[in-house]
DNA sequence: TCTCAAACGAGAGCGCTGCTCTCTCTTGTG
DNA sequence: CACAAGAGAGAGCAGCGCTCTCGTTTGAGA
């Protein structure tokens, strides 16, 4: 019999599906990148063999791990502007979205590595990752782009952009469906480029014995950014 | 009998602990941050057994490669900045460095991700790496400072910097002895911050089917942290 | 309602890993 | 010249990812 058009079966399977994943996070929480398919069996107490009819590699379940963090990552993204009050302070907007990043990144540092560090074993997960891993620079842009509309935008300026370097940054706005000329969608970019460098910065420990108010010292640079953006 | 203070005994260690390494380095290359001591040994003729009596275990060679990656990173910021010929061209001098950066990471990724990026198993060498770790910022502090001895360093800007952060920035800049006011040492950490980033972000594949021309997107963003610290 | 293929779990096993221990041979120094 | 220290090899342990085989469960079609 079909329940909601998908069998028990079907439901059961997803749960404990769900239910893999959860103990592998875990484990990557204490662990460190060495996530041990066995481990993980182990703490569910079944086979390790019995995993496999349900991610057919160690691989495979890190992927769908990736997947899902790039999903959570773009969440907080999409949550942290959407709950900012003051809609046209697009400088506080990015400093939200920025925090927010930087907090779920603190609160699961692990599964940051897993998206945003170096990749795990000889390479990383297929690009199945692309649509959940837009979530955040679309948050990014769709601030400045508003921004922008608003007529909050100081006047560009920053370094030149070569032509040829332009022409793509062109195409790449036309591919990704942004609506930013070019000297904007790249000081944007750079932006994110700094963002995702002050997070794992901090994460990686670089920061270690030098900064120890690290929040401050994000907000810090998020403002900069902010700033070298263009927004008011 | 010594021989230059060292017995040959002492000599051959050394060499074949740097065959050792060598051959990890090589190694790592080609399998990403999974390094395999068997293999290793595999791959110098000798029983796995044998190497650990170069290496107490695959940590303390990872730590190793490690510090000779620091070391080799420093190495290169500080060969760009030496021959780098315009000395008052500030600005010059950092686009120089970051460049150099930037190719020793892409000559060498494994080993630059061993360095700056997710710490590799549970967690990572110990401080013995402070003091190679220290040469490249070093380097771009070094710039930052001669410029502004040189007057050719724009007013500051940038966002303010709170009191207490501002302490600590101040305590830092004695514990390190770097000469540099707290607006822009602020200004200058958060800059090699952002070259991390942009190095991190190309060579960790983010920049994947977003842009082609990466060294002039890199030069681009080089530039601009050379404008935000305020180097002309 | 019964049947049977598909789904599932467990266990054994393969080759790999890091690491230890023991045994033998070499080496350089007192 | 003796002998302790250094060095290499090999066996072995527990753990790993992954495969295969073998019973059991389950749910959909006859």
């Amino acid at each position: 019999m079909a329940e909601r058009g998908t069998s028990i079966r079907a439901r059961v399977r997803a749960e404990l599906t769900e239910e893999i994943k959860k103990a592998a996070r875990a484990q990557l929480a204490v662990e460190g990148a060495n996530l041990s398919l066995r481990a993980v069996a182990r703490e569910l107490g079944m086979a390790s063999s019995a995993v496999y009819r349900y991610f057919a590699s160690r691989d495979e379940l890190l992927t769908a791990l990736i997947i899902d963090a790039y999903d959570a990552l773009g969440a907080a993204a999409e949550t942290a502007d959407a709950r900012y009050k003051r809609r046209t302070d697009f400088a506080g907007r990015w400093v939200a979205v920025a925090r927010a990043l930087r907090e779920w990144a603190l609160t699961a540092p692990s599964e940051y590595a897993l998206v945003l560090g170096s990749p795990v074993p000889g390479y990383r997960a297929p690009r199945d990752t692309t649509g959940p891993a837009s979530r955040t620079p679309y948050v990014l842009v769709g601030i400045v782009a508003e921004a922008r509309d608003a007529g909050q935008l100081a006047p560009a300026d920053g370094p030149p952009i070569p032509a040829r370097l332009r022409t793509e940054l062109a195409a790449l706005a036309r591919t990704v469906e942004v609506d930013l000329d070019e000297p904007l969608l790249a000081r944007t970019l750079a932006a994110w480029s700094q963002l995702y460098g002050a997070i794992s910065f901090e994460l990686f420990g670089q920061l270690d014995n030098m900064i120890d108010r690290r929040a401050e010292w994000f907000d810090y640079q998020a403002r900069g950014m902010a700033a070298q953006i263009g927004l008011c």
